[in-house]
DNA sequence: GCCGTTTTCGGCCCGACTGTTTTCAGTCG
């Protein structure tokens, strides 16, 4: 099992334990631990072989015996009996803005609860505000929880789906009865959540029975069912997961059919039909006649298009742009030149500024900003004004060795009136300056606007940090206009951020073609908070490509010499 | 559950805000 699933598992019982209203220290060294192992450089496999695990802070006998099993066997009968005692449904409680541990351990003991359903009719009734220590408010938010619930940050965002997409795609393709095997379905088009993993299979030779067993030896499944030609797994992380199995004759209609929304689908058939084809189920024929198709891309040649990128399947406009040649020429990972936004150990990071530099040497980038936190972040560690001066000199020092690029720079708070959390002077000095909203979340949509706005007006500010401060699944974004942030960036000739955290995918997708229109420009940071989440990177250009943005809408796909006279130009109050 | 000692158990990243209180616990970064 691989460290993010290991993670995972662990954030689950950290959840489930508090459903349950245990300790609540004992909670957070679960939560904890999972973080820990999230930020490992390094695979938890070789940790244990080198009997080295006991040494991470935070892992003491019962975590070190628990994350043993885990990665050993791939399962855990104390996260089961967990599982039995409280219906994991239930941890969607702490997406409920107001509900922490305390008060979702509280609600479920006192109110009994043995699914959500329950939670929504007890606060209808009424019996919700009438629990000690609990009142009208958390009621509203529950009933305003259950009333907004509209498909938007539900599922699984991409730190789960696309590593176990990954990890079931490769185990496939190591079978002998396994052709060959793509990810489809939301996981392939790249939305931000999924509500499942839906893996596409060719066998080389009927029944599909041959996959049965085998299935069994996958770490971290618990149970499968067959239905015909598809096998749907129980994971231990809880996804729900497909694998459509289909013949290779039939695999790359099969694929195209998995991967496109309904609507793709459905104009894709018509557009088929136009032209004198039938595209149905699995296969495309004209006139009686089966036509082979060697591989999915055949499918859009013959049909008279341009290979359509995954990302843009939605069925918003792609096939007649596609028809018309007219496709956008997406950005690419191998685009990207540096990331902008890496917190290193000075503040809440784990690595050293040595340590990132070499992390980001290996991922071919010219440059990297450390973009720490500022003062008044005190739990994340917010560097003082002298701090940064000593972070600055070091800086400069390690910049006389040779190795990619690092820019100087600061993530630094907007106060809740729109001012800046480091003087003039200083903000001056650095490179890159990272303006953010950490605080006062519940300023309403002017107060919130006023203030992002007031920050962009700031010549030492580059860029806008997480625009909207969501966090899939579990927060939704502070209440602030973002079309007016784009206008104002586009004023003021700053750029936005597409934090490519899984967790944030913040600008999201739906705001880039606006931004874009603009002129503003946009940059894909990590965030990383250790070498590993530097990594990243590819959901935010995930993210981008399917805001069908280009590599010349991107900041940090410019050179360093470009990117230097870009940051000059806002400074000089130039656009 | 982990840690670090005051070596056997008490405390656990800091501080503002908020809603439920009537003096404060829980949430949220």
């Amino acid at each position: 099992m691989d460290n993010w699933e290991v993670a995972a598992a662990l954030e689950r019982m950290a959840g489930l334990l508090a459903l349950k209203g245990e300790n609540s220290f004992k909670v957070r060294a679960y939560s904890q631990a999972a973080r820990q192992i999230i930020r490992l450089p390094e695979p938890l496999a070789d940790l244990i072989a080198g009997d080295r695990l006991e040494e991470l802070p935070g892992i003491g006998p019962v975590l070190s015996a628990e994350i043993r099993e885990l990665t050993g066997k791939g399962q855990s009968a104390f996260l089961a009996r967990l599982e039995e005692e409280v219906a994991p449904e239930l941890l969607a409680l702490f997406s409920i803005p107001g509900v922490g541990r305390k008060t979702a351990g509280k609600l479920v003991q006192e109110l009994q609860l043995e699914n959500l359903e329950q939670l929504e009719q007890a606060a209808r009734r009424g019996e919700l505000a009438v629990v000690p220590g609990m009142g009208p408010a958390l009621q509203q938010n529950v009933l305003d929880y259950f009333q907004n619930r509209d498909g938007e940050g539900e599922g699984f965002h991409r730190g789960i789906v696309v590593p176990l997409a990954g990890q079931l795609h490769s185990f496939l393709e190591r079978l002998p009865a396994v052709r060959c095997s793509l990810p489809v379905g939301a996981v392939r088009r790249g939305t931000e959540t999924a509500a499942e993993v839906i893996i596409a299979a060719a066998l080389r030779e009927e029944p599909p029975e041959v996959l049965g067993k085998s299935l069994l030896e996958l770490p971290g499944i618990s149970s499968f069912q067959q239905e015909g030609a598809t096998y749907c797994l129980e994971t231990l992380v809880g996804v729900p997961v497909q694998i459509a199995l289909t013949s290779a004759a039939e695999y790359p209609v099969h694929l195209a059919r998995l991967t496109g929304s309904p609507e793709h689908w459905k104009q894709l058939q018509e557009h088929a039909a136009r032209l004198g084809f039938t595209l149905e189920s699995n296969t495309l024929s004209r006139a009686g006649t089966r036509i082979y198709l060697p591989a999915e891309a055949d499918l859009y040649r013959t049909l008279g298009l341009q290979f359509i990128p995954p990302e843009l399947r939605e069925g918003r406009g792609e096939i007649a742009a596609a028809a018309a040649g007219k496709l956008p020429r997406l950005v690419e990972l191998s685009h990207i030149c540096g990331d902008l936004h890496i917190h290193s150990e000075w503040s809440d990071g784990s690595a050293t500024i040595e340590q990132i530099r070499a992390a980001a040497g290996a991922r071919g980038y010219q440059y990297i900003a450390i973009t720490d936190h500022s003062p008044s972040l005190k739990i994340a560690g917010g560097l003082s004004e002298e701090r940064l001066l000593r972070q600055i000199e070091l800086i400069e020092r390690l910049r006389r060795k040779e190795g990619c690029h690092i820019l100087t720079g600061s993530e630094v708070d907007i106060l809740a009136d729109g001012s800046l959390d480091l003087p003039d002077e200083l903000l001056e000095r650095l490179d890159l300056v990272i303006a953010s909203v950490h605080s006062n979340f519940r300023q309403s949509r002017a107060e919130m606007t006023a203030r992002i706005c007031r920050a962009m007006e700031h010549p030492a500010v580059h860029l806008i940090g997480h625009p909207t401060g969501r966090l899939l699944g579990s927060r939704g974004p502070y209440r602030v206009d973002v079309e007016q942030l784009i206008e104002k960036a586009a004023q003021t000739g700053t750029a936005l951020e597409i934090n490519a955290s899984p967790q944030r995918l913040d600008l999201s997708e739906k705001y880039m073609s606006l931004a874009r229109r603009k002129g503003v420009r946009l940059a894909v940071n990590t965030d990383a908070h250790s070498t590993a989440t530097m990594a990243d990177m590819v959901y935010g250009v995930t993210a981008a490509r399917r805001g069908r943005l280009e590599r010349s809408d991107l900041l940090n796909t410019l050179s360093l010499a470009q990117l230097q006279e870009a940051l000059s130009e806002k400074r000089s109050g130039r656009k």
